[in-house]
DNA sequence: TCGATTGTCTAGCGGTGCTAGGATCGGCTC
DNA sequence: GAGCCGATCCTAGCACCGCTAGACAATCGA
């Protein structure tokens, strides 16, 4: 048995080899450079060991977002843990939202812009997916105002915070501003 | 001089075809189906004829966008004209907005997505890009508020739109809500 | 009618994601 | 310890990608 546990370590620890190693290379040069022989050539294995661990570079990309989505949910707690009162910590989860993306914009793809074979807004939803959008939940609820649904609010408050990131990003939003579109948008969206 | 003129005809009449031969093979069949090979094909004549008109695939995408531009223009003054009142106005955008987004989705991926290699946010922007984003300054500019730059807001509330465009596109937003987060982002963002 | 120029095509480069099939290495049985 | 056998990994190759060099043909002006 002994050295089959091992056997399985082993290939495990070679799994989060291949997710971190394309994670490194997508924040380095951009998705486009990661290329099977590229990552392949970097693990130190030939092409084919990837595919037998993923069914293909798709799933890669959704590995790395589920990473990254644990992340994110981490930051935006750790975020908004320090912030006092709904208004502060609006503000604070916005401003860590859009530094994430900033930060991390390779893993920002994985899981928003590129397809990596997930399931999102459904039941079988991944975990991580559905608590970083927990986390967001855990302070926007607060600032929803009276009947609005929460989870509705949520979606709105992040599909703009989305937009902002993306937008900015790609270069159709001057960066100048950032500051205070953020402001702005708390400012209206959010009932305190 | 006759000859030369025809001849100028026929190129850009070429040209047309390749940039409307682009567009419905993206939104039949998506962009990653625009490959030079096929688009070569379907306008019957050898793939280096792309290269005479157009630089790569970049430029070609960039095109799309630039037509794509001038029709949601178009399509944005056409909702508001119609409507009563800078509140129904701001509704009307909205709608139209993420309609245009829902109906033409390789368009707006070549618009907002993709890298057609065109300058946003920037004086050499070209004059479609420029006047979309005017389309929506004349609308949002009546409710920007008070002490609010019409222009800071209209970037705040188009990537407000442009998030849930496509989110919502993507499937990490489910699609019943949509009506009722447009409701929401417009009562909250517009100062009527 | 002939030469030059313009236009177009064939063929091919280096790259992509992915896979079939053979070699090699390790653990297990005798 | 020897030899079998299955798991594991790699080489080589498929069809496709964006893009381009160079040969060829059609068309124009003299």
């Amino acid at each position: 048995m002994s050295v089959q546990e091992r056997k399985e370590r082993e290939r495990a620890g070679r799994e989060r080899l291949i997710v971190a190693t394309a994670r490194e290379l997508a924040e380095q040069q951009g998705w486009d450079a990661v290329t099977t022989r590229r990552l392949a050539e970097r693990i130190e294995y030939s092409q084919p060991v990837l595919y037998s661990h993923f069914r293909g570079k798709r799933e890669i990309i959704g590995a790395v977002a589920l990473e990254g989505a644990a992340e994110m949910a981490a930051a935006l707690r750790g975020a908004t843990a320090v912030a006092d009162g709904p208004r502060a910590r609006v503000t604070a989860l916005a401003r860590a939202y859009l530094d994430f993306a900033e930060g991390n914009p390779a893993v920002y793809d994985a899981m928003f812009r590129l397809d990596g074979g997930l399931a999102f807004a459904r039941e079988d939803t991944p975990e991580p997916l559905k608590d970083a959008f927990a986390a967001l939940l855990e302070s926007l609820g607060e600032v929803a105002g009276d009947g609005v649904r929460p989870g509705l609010f949520t979606e709105v408050f992040w599909a703009a915070l989305h937009g902002l990131a993306t937008l900015t990003r790609a270069g159709r939003l001057p960066p100048e501003d950032a500051g205070r579109r953020v402001e702005l948008l708390v400012d209206r969206l959010a009932v305190v």
